[in-house]
DNA sequence: TATTATTGCGTAATCGATTACACAATATAT
DNA sequence: ATATATTGTGTAATCGATTACGCAATAATA
């Protein structure tokens, strides 16, 4: 303990501007305008004042930087959860995109409710974020924690899922373009009734998901058929039931385009297990292109949402709004959706069996 | 646009406790001591203040109580990736336990290099953070980096992939005993040759791994056959490859431990790709759990980690040292691994189907 | 050589909080 | 009734930077 006295002074803080300038004699405005190359310092004192600060490993705080600037360096990000393959992979775009810029991203979970989100806004708006990018949350009904996040001119980007505000940019795909070319593929593989699985309407891509769907039937002249949608969570057994219920209708479907990845899982467990041949008997797709669609030894056809490059996406609409602030440019990125073929609706030919 | 001077004193940054002081004709003092609830303050003024700053949606600025208390409220997260299911579940677990008490996760990512690790470290530093919980980069062989940590006092917790440095707690799985456990269950299934994909042994994990596959052996009177132990990456693919050449051996495995999941997955494609029918002719168990492993119509059994107890953990850990930092607490939690035993490893019997 | 520009640096305010210290005005004790 | 304690609030310093302003000393220009 008694060493201690000696260590104080090097683990006592960090050195600041005022130690440098005590040092050397000079005033710690000195010492600020040399460390950030001002002209009106000599070349002298410039070079003294940056060998002194890397001697007594000088680096800035960044409290004290962001208070006095109004800018903390700092960006918010909320999803529902993220350790979703989806949301971890938007996030990680992101933060590659922001790193190399200076901002550290802060992330938080809405846990898709509504309060805990209004809460995080408010949190991160206290900590001062200069932007925050989002993907709401299901039961996020109103917007009036968004008020506060526009009126102080902080860019508000919404990613994958999304909400008509005035003054929020977003960046998602086009759900209805992926759904439509799913069902348009299991068409196109000779099927006549295609199933569709949904989630519940309060998201919007959903929503869309199901428009899609059906105007693909609607284009290529087939009948739209209630008894063939079924709505469900993102969840393997109620795959399972729902592939139950749609295959013991008097007339059943030949094809399954399901919302989601787990669905579509839940269902080709459900119809393997019954004497089903997929995709012979019934063709399936999903949707997310989840990472085990591609491990299973029937692989899953899906879509493909690109989530890394809505991150970066993201980011880079986040990075132009902060350039200038006071242009308010209103952006609608939609990202184009991936089909991705794979065994479970490889009927016949295998149009791009390479895609993974 | 005209409309905007209207606006201005509401879009003006927040309110401050000098805007609440001048509203009310005392001073700012006053009103932070009324807003902490100090008790010399009056009732009346106290509730007057409240009220006024509720009236004025008043919410303290977090970085100048940062600055101020040199507190920043905010932990840094470091691992190689976020989109990889386990660190996204870690991370999952950091937030849950420290969002509750106010924190803020800052999370970044290494890519795998010392070099990216070491700015983080110190952007972190300079960011003000209290605490910074990592999973060491795989090329990180300095800790040169980690010296500003402790020398200043911040928390350093390591989590899953750790190293032995004094002042740094870590928060692991015993890796040893999952590996046992793995090998144990396949030897208690009949198997004579079981044989070990593992990974580089830059990581300790990867050798803990190993260890515990020989002394398994070993502890049943099985011979070590190094012809039988493959090195490779985390990698479908040279999973194949590795599960091809190990049955090429003159005297072939009948069960393979794979340190990852990947490569179990890649040994099994191979081998049913090749005649061989698992668990019959090869018994096959990965290590982490991975979600597909349990999605696969042939699922695999493996090891879990448990990430979001770990994460949980790991948050109480520094919650536990930013308590009392005087004393200096370095705590080495090590986990149970879970063995989770499905069809890939299940010959005969099968102890607990139920598990998930 | 006198005048103006430029160079180099110091002073002090500022960002938005907290808090040690001081000092009246009451309240309590003697 | 006087001495002491308590209550309530103001003043000003502080955290670690940036920056408008001021003022010499030197350089450039007339």
């Amino acid at each position: 303990m008694a060493f201690k006295v000696n260590l104080q002074p090097l683990m006592k803080g960090k050195t600041t501007i005022y130690d440098i300038a005590k040092k050397l004699g000079i005033t710690a405005a000195t010492v600020s305008r040399a460390l950030n190359d001002n002209s009106r310092i000599s070349k002298a004192t410039k070079k003294l004042v940056l060998e002194t600060a890397k001697e007594m490993n000088y680096e800035p705080n960044k409290l004290a930087l962001a208070l006095k600037k109004g800018k903390s360096n700092n960006v918010g990000v909320i999803v529902p959860y993220i350790n979703r393959n989806f949301f971890s992979s938007v996030i990680r775009g992101i933060e590659e995109e922001l790193y190399p810029k200076g901002y550290n991203v802060i992330i938080s979970q809405s846990h898709e409710s509504e309060e805990r989100e209004k809460e995080i806004v408010n949190n991160l708006m206290n900590a001062q974020v200069e932007g925050i990018l989002m993907s709401l949350s299901k039961s996020t009904n109103k917007t009036a924690h968004f008020n506060q996040v526009l009126s102080k001119n902080i860019p508000l980007i919404f990613f994958d899922r999304s909400l008509n505000i005035a003054g929020v940019s977003s960046v998602t795909i086009d759900d209805f373009q992926g759904s439509y070319k799913a069902t348009q593929h299991l068409i196109g593989q000779g099927c006549k009734r295609v199933a569709h699985m949904t989630v519940g309407k309060e998201l919007g891509i959903y929503r869309q998901r199901f428009d899609g769907y059906k105007q693909a039937l609607e284009d290529n002249d087939l009948p739209f058929d209630d008894n063939l949608v079924v709505e469900l969570k993102s969840d393997i057994e109620e795959g399972k039931q729902a592939a139950q219920k749609l295959m013991n209708l008097q007339d059943p479907p030949d094809a399954i385009f399901s919302s989601t990845d787990h669905g579509a899982l839940g269902a080709i467990k459900w119809l393997q297990g019954n004497g089903y041949s997929i995709p012979d008997d019934v063709c399936v797709v999903g949707f997310s292109n989840e990472p085990f669609t591609q491990f299973m030894e029937l692989s899953i056809s899906s879509i493909d949402q690109s989530p890394l490059e809505m991150g970066k996406m993201s980011a880079k609409v986040f990075l132009e709004q902060i350039k200038d602030k006071k242009v308010k440019i209103e952006k609608k990125v939609v990202l184009s959706p991936k089909l991705i073929i794979r065994d479970s609706s490889s009927k016949h030919i295998v149009p791009n069996k390479k895609a993974n």
